[in-house]
RNA sequence: GCUGACGUAGCUCAACUGGUAGAGCAUCGGAUUUGUAAUCCGAAGGUUGUGGGUUCGAGUCCCACCGUCAGCUCCA
């Protein structure tokens, strides 16, 4: 190896003889022109870097290349598209103040610190300025700077100057200029801005400097960017559809539910439709829990404001709790519960207990009463009364593996039949907890044994348990692939030290139990939300409030009709007469809109035949005649099955 | 909570620089009796979110309050 020369290895293990001082365009070139052309980064090691940063003597290349599909590839594409809009900002408001502007999971941001916010038709000159400076082609170059130089290039920039204070001594300061625009910066970037062309400026809205509400707030700029077109546009249909299946809108389309300005945010009306759904799930989960041996209880709304002294609650979690009451002349005061943990505690020690009760699961779906801030209430995903699928199991340490592994195979249920992809996060201690070392190992590993008892793969997200204790998460995604934060399993070793709960075990002497939270939907509201959207409304045929409507062709056939909703009635299922005076066409319709699972429609022909036209919701073939015996049987299978399809 | 935008009939939206609120759908009545995604005619429906103010005159301008929407570190 000479020392005009370096080796690098290639992703197939072959090596490549370079100059010393090439670059990663370098090799690209050497490799082919091809590979040149379509080079926008490089991992070096792993890492992502500047196409143009030289390379060491056997450093692990890889050329990263244009591509939608690699997150890297969006990375530097975004983060470059980051500065662009700063570029572009820069240009029409020389004084607007540059905060942070990273790429994100769908886009990038930028903040800016300017005296009047940003309006949709100023996104559109910005945008326009935007496709100026991709035009431009300017290069994106890297400069490595000292402390006092980077001092010089950003003095003119408080939010700059602070965030570089914040940089380790040992750490390379580098900032990038891309035309005009000089950023702080750690990279890496594409070529050039000419990179940049497929961007679209989504919308702007105030964000405080570091996400610190005591600090000055800035303007943000969302936007996203991709290297195709055709990937951009996906990208915007797939935001178009979101909006469509808003959980907002159909709630109100199909009349789920209402929020009602006389009864206040974030509480929520479950009109007929919306409630038959929420029955629907809380007969599900009650029928999966009787089956798991959990035992149901109820508890009062209000409490004695001493429970949540306790508890713990009323130190922690104050600021989430309605305020205390109490009663003319009364010296008690009370709360509404937030949540159910320190009733069912107390359930629990409302007796001695032996070791030979455990595990005692209690249930109770149950209403409770957070006080969320007005800024961040949301439909159905944030709201100030929620019903929780709230279940408690006092166990002992030896029984944790065991409860644990019962209440994922409870998640795996209710995920697979939903038709939910899912995966699992184990959190483990974080910095400061209470409980002692052992304790912890013990139920990590206890955790750990039940997930791969399972069979199931798990991220591990190391520090981001409770004080608490360790936890189990659960993400799941739905049918466009949003990813939501649903059921959680989480160990406690706080409450049963505050109430000093006891179990006598075989050796005669007192044990402390351990305490498992866990809920599977999380909410019934969030959580209905969710499959709201999942299933964009049209709700498999078992959780559909109205499941089958049955529409005579004329007034001649309504008796026959009404006998067959009667048949279909007493056989268990929803059906529902609509005998309107509408034409067919019509009513055809407003069934189809209001994605009720089977439109049966009854004429002559059907009445003489004693069958029944069925159109079932979303199924290729629009129609499919059954004798209303059959027609009836394959429904309530689908109802038993919790089959996710109608077709027939 | 904070910043910004918004709030007109049950729903979706219209009403030039301030001149006295209109359409489609839904609803109701009538006609129509329909064979697979909107039949026709008619009627009714609003203290323009609430409360103040400016003005001869306010949906429109100003103030306060209520609510909705977007966002509020996925760190140079």
């Amino acid at each position: 190896m000479s020392q005009h020369t370096i080796s690098v290895r290639l992703p197939d293990d072959s090596r490549a003889e370079l100059p010393a001082g090439s670059t990663a365009a370098d090799l690209a070139r050497s490799i082919g022109p091809g590979l040149a052309r379509a080079a926008i980064a490089a991992r070096v090691d792993g890492e992502l870097r500047d196409l143009d940063r030289p390379l060491g003597e056997g450093d692990r290349v890889e050329i990263v290349t244009r591509a939608d599909d690699d997150p890297d590839a969006l990375y530097a594409l975004r983060h470059s598209a980051a500065h662009v809009l700063a570029t572009a900002v820069r240009e029409l408001h020389p004084d607007a103040g540059i905060g942070f502007g990273p790429p994100i999971e769908e886009g990038f941001y930028y903040d800016f610190d300017v005296p009047v916010p940003f309006t949709p038709e100023d996104l559109e000159r910005i945008e326009a300025k935007m496709a100026e400076v991709v035009e431009a082609d300017y290069p994106f170059e890297r400069r490595e700077v000292d402390r006092k130089e980077a001092e010089e290039l950003f003095g003119d920039d408080p939010l700059k100057l602070e965030r570089l204070a914040e940089i380790p001594a040992d750490e390379t300061i580098s900032a990038y200029r891309d035309g005009p625009f000089v950023d702080l910066c750690r990279g890496p970037h594409v070529p050039t801005t000419g990179e940049v062309r497929h961007f679209k400026l989504l919308n702007a809205a105030g964000a405080y400097w570091r996400g610190d509400e005591r600090r000055q707030m800035l303007q943000r700029i969302y936007g996203t960017a991709f290297y195709s077109e055709a990937a951009l546009d996906a990208h915007l249909v797939r935001l178009e559809e979101a909006r469509r299946r808003d959980h907002r809108r159909l709630g109100q389309e199909l009349d789920l539910f209402s929020i009602q300005e006389d009864i206040g945010p974030g509480l929520i009306c479950w009109h007929p439709r919306g409630a038959r759904v929420q029955l629907e799930l809380r007969r599900w989960i009650e029928a999966l829990l009787d089956k798991r041996g959990y035992d149901f209880v109820y508890t009062p709304h209000v409490s004695s404001e001493a429970l949540f002294d306790r508890s713990g609650h009323l130190q922690a979690y104050a600021e989430n709790m309605y305020p205390s009451m109490r009663g003319e002349g009364e010296k008690e005061a009370y709360r509404v519960k937030p949540m159910n943990c320190p009733a069912h505690t107390l359930i629990y020690a409302a007796r001695q207990r032996s070791y030979r009760d455990l595990p005692l699961r209690l249930s109770e779906i149950a209403n409770v009463y957070r006080f969320e801030r007005s800024g961040t209430l949301h439909g159905l995903l944030r709201v100030r009364m929620l019903t929780m699928d709230d279940g408690h199991i006092f166990c002992t340490p030896e029984q944790v593996e065991d409860e644990i592994f019962t209440a994922l195979d409870l998640v795996d249920e209710v995920m697979n039949t939903l038709g939910l992809e899912y995966r699992l996060d184990l959190a483990t201690r974080p910095e400061k907890r209470i409980g002692e070392a052992a304790v912890w190992d013990h139920a990590e590993a206890s955790l750990r044994q039940a997930l791969d008892r399972l069979g199931v793969a798990y991220g591990l997200d190391e520090g981001g348990g409770a004080f608490y204790g360790p936890k189990i998460d659960i993400k799941f995604r739905d049918a466009i692939g949003r990813e939501w934060q649903g059921a959680t399993i989480q160990l406690d070793f706080n409450l049963p030290d505050r109430f000093d709960l006891e179990y006598i075990g075989p050796d005669n002497q007192p044990h402390r139990p351990v305490m498992i939270h866990r809920a599977i939907f999380g909410t019934l509201e969030r959580f209905t939300g969710v499959l709201i959207e999942h299933f964009a409304g049209a709700f498999p045929v078992w959780l559909a409030p109205e499941q089958i409507r049955v529409l005579p062709i004329t007034d001649g056939h309504a008796e026959g009709a009404r006998e067959i909703v009667r048949r279909l009635r007493s056989a268990g299922l929803r059906a529902e007469l609509d005998a309107r005076s509408d034409t067919l066409s019509y009513r055809i319709r407003d069934g189809e809109v209001m994605k009720v699972p089977y439109l049966l429609v009854v004429g002559d022909r059907e009445l003489e035949a004693g069958t029944v036209a069925v159109r079932a919701h979303g199924a290729e073939r629009k129609q499919v005649t059954l004798a209303v015996e059959d027609f009836m049987a394959a429904a309530q299978e689908k109802v038993r099955r919790k089959a996710l399809n109608p077709a027939l």
